[in-house]
DNA sequence: ACTATATGTTTACAGTGTCAACATTAAAGT
DNA sequence: ACTTTAATGTTGACACTGTAAACATATAGT
């Protein structure tokens, strides 16, 4: 039997959107098509998202519940160095697994995230992780810590941006560059080595 | 007097794109939107793009050009760390500056660069030229310079996503964070100071 | 001059985000 | 229990999009 109300709508649409753009990207994701594949009307979406890009931060949201679970460092313990390059490991993969997603997350699809404060915890969740984690590794002053975030954030989120782009750096000329052995790939196949001496560097900077 | 044939269209188209692309981003910018600001029918842009990814092809080997002019440096000279520095902050400000053809130059919307092989070759330029810079600032092997490269790169190129996303940041829990003041208002008042250190640690890895 | 090619135009189709008006149901207040 | 209200869903519409096909005109090569 078919109600009239379907019960859990919203939840449905968000793990169809989801769904969809993990395997076909966001811009791919359309309002009408989630109705359709839930098997709703064109415009009921509208009663949940009033926009497109409400429905992006919703699909984004769960992605950062994703990265946060799967960059998460007990700080309750001890905080080590490996910690650090193990999670930060994650933090590569993710991106390259879920890359549909991770553009999504960091990209300029949903605007400003203070729009959205549940997104925006949950962007702050992952966050405040990391900068927990290097607060009980060392005893730098708060902005030192801050400043050590930024910088291996922006280390991770880089390299999964260039990893990403290895066409390019793959299809350099051969002759200039190492034949066939890129140096992207060099990277992707030592992340735990190469991570390690990044971190190694920003702790003690 | 208005001619049938155009003229210079598909120079026009290019540099119409650019202008939206700079101003609204890629997202906002329409085959016909372009068409009519060039006074054009709607679909003689087909005429010069097969497809959308094409135009934007076009638009994102512009701003590959001039990331190029902004981040080149002299490699007939003698190289030093300070050259590096420098262009390594031109980097950034490229990034930030025009952050919407950023966002076309190294997101998803070109998806395979090979398919554009003069966007291809001027995505390379830029490599080349980072790459050159490192082979004449030391005596490494081609892997490790390419290593270093991107290692390089990624850093640069997170920086600016990350400092892109300072509303995440800056938006954090002020009595957990340091107050009014974001680590990444700490990074970007103080680039070259912040570029010098990574680099630094990059040359010597 | 004639022909082939490049470059434009018109028309058309299927898909999109979003709004307004309406229908049905669940929840709240009496 | 009954009525009102708010939440949720549907229908229909509008303006816009990418892109294909058929046609028109100008330019270049012979």
């Amino acid at each position: 039997m078919k109600t009239y109300h379907h019960g859990n709508l919203k939840q449905e649409l968000i793990s169809c959107a989801f769904r969809l753009c993990e395997k076909y990207g966001y811009e791919t994701l359309s309002m009408r098509s989630i109705a359709k594949e839930s098997g709703v009307s064109q415009t009921a979406p509208y009663r949940h998202f009033d926009t497109k890009e409400s429905l992006y931060a919703s699909v984004a949201m769960e992605g950062f519940k994703k990265l946060s679970a799967a960059t998460n460092i007990d700080t309750s313990k001890k905080v080590t160095k490996k910690d650090l390059v193990e999670k930060g490991v994650n933090y590569i993969n993710f991106g390259l697994e879920h890359a549909n997603t991770y553009d999504l997350m960091f990209g300029t699809a949903v605007g400003d995230f203070s729009n959205y404060p549940e997104l925006l915890d949950c962007a702050n969740d992952t966050y405040e992780n990391m900068r927990l984690s290097f607060s009980k590794l060392s005893n730098d002053p708060e902005e030192v810590i801050a400043y050590k975030c930024v910088t291996l954030w922006s280390m991770l989120h880089g390299l999964v941006g260039i990893l990403r782009k290895v066409a390019i750096v793959d299809q350099l000329d051969p002759e200039q560059n190492n034949g066939p052995i890129s140096s992207a790939t060099i990277i992707s196949g030592n992340l735990d080595f190469h991570l390690d001496k990044v971190i190694t560097g920003i702790i003690q900077s």
